[in-house]
RNA sequence: GCCCGGGUGGUGGAACCGGUAGACACGAGGGACUUAAAAUCCCUUGGCCCGCAAGGGCCGUGCGGGUUCAAGUCCCGCCCCGGGCACCA
């Protein structure tokens, strides 16, 4: 009887389904076993022959875990959100919940065509409504909570209330607050919250909550409407279609990953992940410890006031650099107006000195009449998320008593005159407090909130920390891990994009700074990056104070400082770094030599074993101590402090496209607030087209009424918390106005936020909805949760190494610290499947026209024409014949079907390919699709080959070279069975011929021996290798003609993970009734491997010579005695007595001549 | 530049803790069965050299050194390939 692997594996697909033998439920009374793949994205290609490797490997491990008698869970569902299906979505008009679910309803038969064990009962999908339901359910956990730096844990806002309540808020409780931009919240007493109104508090709390809305730089693409991703931007210019792309500021929805940092980093350590994964998060998160180090400076605000230093000062000297920076930068757009309206306002214009970018308490304002405390600002153009800013800044400054006037962007353009004497008007009616304000500084600069700390330490400001240059004095603060290099510094360097760059800015200097800037900024990191040997900079014109010699420090602006990292400013120590030392060098900057040895003028010494050789109270020590010196002496002088650096930055939760999770936040007065949990999952609405607005908005800002209306209930808050806005803080022109289809009947509708969710979001906790899939209540049950626990293998491309895999730590961390679940790392340990790369055909073409028309000559091989090129041919179309690839007249004709090969002739007969190793990817035509393979050898010959490629870990070409030997393996397997003439069929079930005789010594002994090598190699995870050793077995066994059952049929069942199809097969051949993956795992036995006796290879000078064979239990002096003896062995020592003789038992014996 | 992997026959790859390098498979060559094909089975297959043969010798795991009775494996210095990060202060 043949092996007819179609037939069989129709058979038990069916079979299995109908039993629902890989069902799975928890079971209490065994341990349990967590196998989990990273879930795919239905991708409209289908699967290829790269995507099963892993999940072939995860499922012979979670078949295995089965036999050895655990409670296996091994799921399976889709990442169903995406990007492709938009795009498909845009061009076609299709809705991307149709495609999805047809690429779905394809991967599940190609899967199925595969034979996992998978529990397809509990299939997920991101993009379902009762999924995502938890999703955004988690989310609003996120923006329910706050990080406790103290208890290092996130904690629901509501403590927060509490606390802020009855002790206000210390600089403490703010020092997490990182983020991609710092922005000032400052400190408060438990009086001054409570009196808070609900907006100011919402605002403050903004800065505490996981989930919150900040600003982020992103490639703008006003053509597209969207976001692009950094590697979908290409000199400039989206990747698709070309069209221009700006850096821009954009009110985004963060998650403070950087809260988790610390934990992130931590937590590796107990992780048996592949170090390469670990080590690529350490780098992405991006730990470094050093100071933190002020360089006070006086601000340059023009040339006149110079040298002064009385009531002009408002601002609060703690924060000044930090905060104004952020409204600095807002401000940039509408640079003309304010220019325009400086104009005709300076001087004399309006009767009253009118100062400009000035700075009071915590703000910039675009100017301002200190006498008169009237503040002026012109808004921008676009900012609409500025304006809750606005609003809040305006009642800070009433606060302060200033009255604040708005002009629009368009207003000044159109006519500044009519402006100016809008604001003349209002001077006119102002009293002039000149006396209070110049010459006493204190009033303006006292904020009632302090300034946070600098570092993780977290401390209440003390007057030394505000700088030696005295109160009142703003500073300039850097990050650097080499504060023993301090001595050295010979100038500042800013970033383009810092915040001080346009106040530190002397007149005489500006145009030339705003020109760099203006070019800096609309530099992408990658168009920076492509240009790293030329060194680019302009000085500002002005100096910071050395905390340590009180020395002018000249302050730079270049753009190799980065914004985003650190300060965004750095100490420049030519003599230590060798970026600043080409700075330097190339503006002819002093350069220092801070350490002893080196040699400066050729290059910056970077090492780390110097010795410090400035002179001053560092000299002498070795880096590493004078750091720390160093750094006690920067906190003794109140300059600086000891400070760990992440790299890590907050995580952007939103995007400005349709096919994702909606984003559960509505927005009362532009305070977003949480949809409560009864409003949830908050449904993808139905929109015309999947592209942004006219106006540039999402998607979802299409959808019609696409609002939400609180409940009715007096009193209640929306989102549960406080009462709402009055509507009189709201900022001018704010279109906070509720867009209110119900008005009519007086009910309120607020607008919906619109972005969506990134990809990323399902698959951040996917893990634990497979635990219970269907809870309509929770996102999973708390047994379900405590019965599956971690994850105890997980399989995957590395290719996540810094995205999903350290969002899924996140969220897990998070869950975890709410008391959610009881782990607080999701998946103990890790795989990377390595990829299946395609091979390619890539032929030799030129082309050519005939009759006006282009043709393509496929060119011999080495035809090296001029004008030839290389071209991908489909690989499905090319023969292999004498180790080479060729194509023939009939191959090409099947080949110009191709709507792309059509004008394609060969220049010869048979024409030859060369093969190239590459991505298998659909225009590369080099796609091998496992429908094809299956169709011709079988599921379990695919799988078995895929894992004898060699280690999963590894990438490897596909080449179909190797099939032929592991199906004819399966074909001996199966002929083991049937040896002979077979025997009838009883009962319609062909029996095999197999007999019930006691097995031989030699038979127990390949069978006990292939046991332990596959049940230690599962273990391993090395699956090429237990492949070989059945290929082994089958062919010592085939050789041996054994046809015994008390062999056969453990290997059957060892052979179930790999071959599932023709293991059940041959099992109920066998007359089982049950499927063979109830069967327990056979164990080997040492017994059966015992050897008695050992072939020694005997070597010369560790050259093997010749064997000999001794009885295993043989002493090392016997085996040795008897070894000198052998006459073979005295021919070869020729008569002379060996210096030395070297007998390791069971192993090897070394002569030494 | 930095960090992680990895370089072994014509090919994919084996090799425990330093102990017979090349398991297993493909491909290639030769043979058996067969009208033929398919399928199956057997033999050879790292390179070079000596020998009619049996057999024997030398070289060989990216390169150069070293440790050791013995090195693909350990140490030092390089080269190359793959992946990740990057003017990261």
């Amino acid at each position: 009887m043949a092996y007819e692997h179609q037939d069989i594996e129709a058979k038990w697909r069916e079979q299995w389904r109908a039993r629902g033998t890989y069902r799975v439920a928890p079971d209490p009374s065994r341990p349990k076993y967590y196998v989990l793949d990273m879930f795919p994205y239905p991708s409209g290609a289908g699967l290829h022959v790269g995507h099963p490797l892993g999940y072939i490997a995860s499922d012979i491990v979670a078949r295995y875990k089965r036999h050895c008698g655990f409670n296996v869970l091994h799921p399976m569902g889709y990442d169903s959100f995406g990007l492709p299906a938009e795009q498909y979505a845009i061009q076609t008009g299709q809705h991307p919940a149709k495609t999805t679910e047809e690429n779905a309803a394809r991967y599940r038969l190609q899967l199925d065509a595969i034979g996992f064990s998978f529990d397809w009962d509990r299939e997920v999908r991101t993009s379902d409504p009762s999924f995502y339901k938890w999703t955004q359910w988690i989310f609003l956990q996120l923006f329910d909570s706050w990080y406790d730096a103290k208890a290092d844990k996130a904690r629901p806002i509501s403590e927060l209330l509490e606390r802020f309540a009855i002790q206000g808020c210390s600089g403490q409780d703010a020092s997490v607050l990182t983020g991609d931009i710092e922005q000032y919240v400052g400190g408060f007493t438990a009086a001054e919250w409570n009196a808070f109104d609900e907006r100011t508090k919402q605002l403050v709390l903004q800065h505490f909550r996981l989930a919150y809305l900040s600003d982020a730089w992103v490639n703008w693409c006003p053509a597209l409407g969207t976001v692009l991703a950094n590697d979908e931007v290409k000199d400039g210019v989206s990747e698709r279609g070309g069209h221009p792309v700006e850096r821009k500021r954009m009110k985004q929805w963060s998650l403070r990953i950087t809260a988790y940092a610390q934990r992130l980093l931590d937590g590796l350590d107990g992780l048996d992940w592949s170090e390469s994964i670990k080590e690529a998060q350490r780098n992405w998160i991006g730990r470094s410890e050093g100071a933190s180090v002020k360089f006070a400076l006086t601000p340059n605000l023009s040339p006149e006031e110079r040298g002064t230093r009385p009531g002009y000062l408002t601002a609060d000297p703690e924060v000044a650099g930090k905060l104004m920076a952020h409204a600095n930068t807002m401000r940039k757009n509408p640079a003309e107006a304010e220019d325009r309206l400086w104009q005709v306002i300076r001087g004399a214009g309006t009767g009253d000195k009118i100062r400009r970018q000035h700075i009071i308490d915590r703000f910039i304002v675009d100017f301002v009449c200190l006498p008169k405390r009237l503040v002026i600002e012109v808004d921008g153009d676009i900012h609409d998320h500025q304006k809750q800013e606005d609003a809040a800044r305006t009642a800070r400054l009433q606060e302060l008593g200033f009255e604040v006037i708005r002009f629009a962007n368009e207003e000044v353009i159109q006519d500044p005159y009519k402006v100016r004497d809008r604001i003349k008007e209002v001077l006119a009616n102002r009293r002039n407090v000149a006396e209070d304000v110049e010459g006493s500084d204190g009033e303006w600069h006292s904020s009632p909130l302090p300034r946070r700390g600098a570092g993780g330490k977290g401390h209440s400001p003390s007057p030394s920390e505000r700088g030696p240059g005295g109160e009142g004095t703003l500073s300039i603060e850097v990050f650097t891990t080499r504060p023993d290099t301090l001595f050295g510094v010979s100038f500042l360097t800013l970033a383009p994009e810092h915040e001080l760059v346009g106040m530190l800015t002397t007149e005489d200097r500006r145009a030339e700074v705003e020109a760099y800037v203006e070019k800096a900024r609309n530099r992408s990191e990658r168009e920076r990056q492509a240009e790293v040997d030329k060194v680019s900079g302009v000085f500002t014109g002005s100096y910071a104070k050395h905390p340590f010699t009180g020395a002018d420090v000249p302050v730079w602006v270049g753009d190799y400082v980065l914004g985003g990292y650190g300060t965004g400013a750095v100490m420049a120590v030519p003599g230590g770094d060798q970026r600043d030392w080409r700075f330097a060098k190339h503006f002819g900057l002093p350069i220092i030599a801070v350490t002893e040895g080196a040699d400066i003028e050729k290059e910056a010494d970077e090492r780390k074993d110097a010795t410090i050789c400035s002179e001053g109270f560092l000299k002498g020590l070795k880096v590493p101590q004078a750091i720390t010196r160093a750094i006690e002496e920067l906190e003794r002088i109140g300059a600086g402090t000891g400070k760990v650096n992440f790299r890590l930055r907050d995580a952007a939760f939103g995007r400005q496209r349709y096919w994702g999770e909606p984003i559960p936040i509505y927005y009362k007065d532009d305070i977003p607030y949480p949809l409560p949990e009864s409003a949830l999952p908050l449904v993808l609405p139905e929109v015309d087209k999947f592209l942004p607005t006219e106006s540039g908005e999402p998607p979802l800002a299409r959808a019609k009424n696409w609002t939400y209306t609180p409940p009715l209930s007096p009193g209640e808050g929306p989102g549960g918390e406080g009462t709402p806005p009055s509507p009189s803080e709201r900022g001018p022109g704010g279109e906070g106005t509720p867009l209110s289809p119900g008005e009519g009947s007086g009910v309120r509708a607020y607008p919906l936020e619109t972005t969506t969710m990134p990809g990323w979001a399902g698959s951040s906790w996917y893990f634990l909805r497979y635990m219970d899939p269907k809870n309509a209540g929770r996102f999973a049950a708390k047994e379900a949760i405590d019965h599956w626990g971690q994850v105890d293998l997980y399989v995957g491309g590395s290719e996540h190494a810094t995205g999903h895999l350290l969002y899924f730590r996140f969220w897990t961390k998070f869950l975890h610290d709410l008391g959610l679940v009881p782990f607080d790392e999701p998946a103990k340990k890790l795989v990377n499947q390595g990829m299946v790369q395609g091979m390619s055909m890539m032929a030799n073409v030129l082309a050519s026209s005939r009759n006006g028309e282009e043709h393509y000559r496929l060119l011999a091989l080495n035809n090296k024409v001029e004008g030839a090129f290389e071209r991908n041919y489909p690989v499905d179309h090319v023969t292999f014949r004498d180790g080479r690839y060729w194509i023939n007249e009939e191959g090409a004709n099947r080949t110009r079907s191709i709507s792309a090969f059509r004008d394609y002739y060969l220049d010869a007969p048979v024409i030859e390919l060369k093969p190239v190793v590459e991505k298998m990817s659909k225009s590369k035509y080099n796609v091998v699709n496992p429908d094809d393979i299956i169709a011709k050898y079988g599921a379990d010959t695919l799988r078995l080959y895929e894992m004898f490629l060699g280690p999963v870990e590894q990438s490897k070409p596909w080449d179909t070279n190797g099939i032929e030997g592991t199906f004819r393996f399966l074909r001996k397997f199966w002929n083991l069975f049937y040896s002979g003439d077979g025997v009838a069929s009883t009962h319609g079930v062909d029996r095999p011929n197999v007999s019930d005789d006691a097995p031989t010594k030699a038979e127990l002994k390949v069978l006990h021996a292939t046991l332990k090598k596959v049940t230690e190699d599962i273990e391993k995870m090395s699956f090429n290798t237990s492949v070989a050793q059945f290929m082994i077995a089958v062919n010592e066994l085939g050789a041996l003609k054994c046809g015994k059952r008390a062999v056969l049929e453990p290997l059957v069942i060892a052979l179930a993970p790999f071959a599932p199809h023709i293991a059940e097969e041959l099992w109920e051949k066998l007359g089982h009734s049950a499927s063979v993956t109830t069967a327990p795992w056979p164990q080997w036995s040492a017994e059966h491997l015992v050897e008695d006796s050992f072939s020694y290879p005997i070597s010369f000078n560790g050259k093997t010579r010749l064997q000999l064979e001794f009885p295993i239990a043989l002493d090392p002096k016997s085996v040795e005695e008897q070894v000198l003896a052998n006459p073979e062995v005295q021919a070869r020592l020729e008569g002379k007595a060996p210096k030395k003789v070297i007998v390791v038992p069971k192993r090897i014996v070394n002569i030494v001549l």
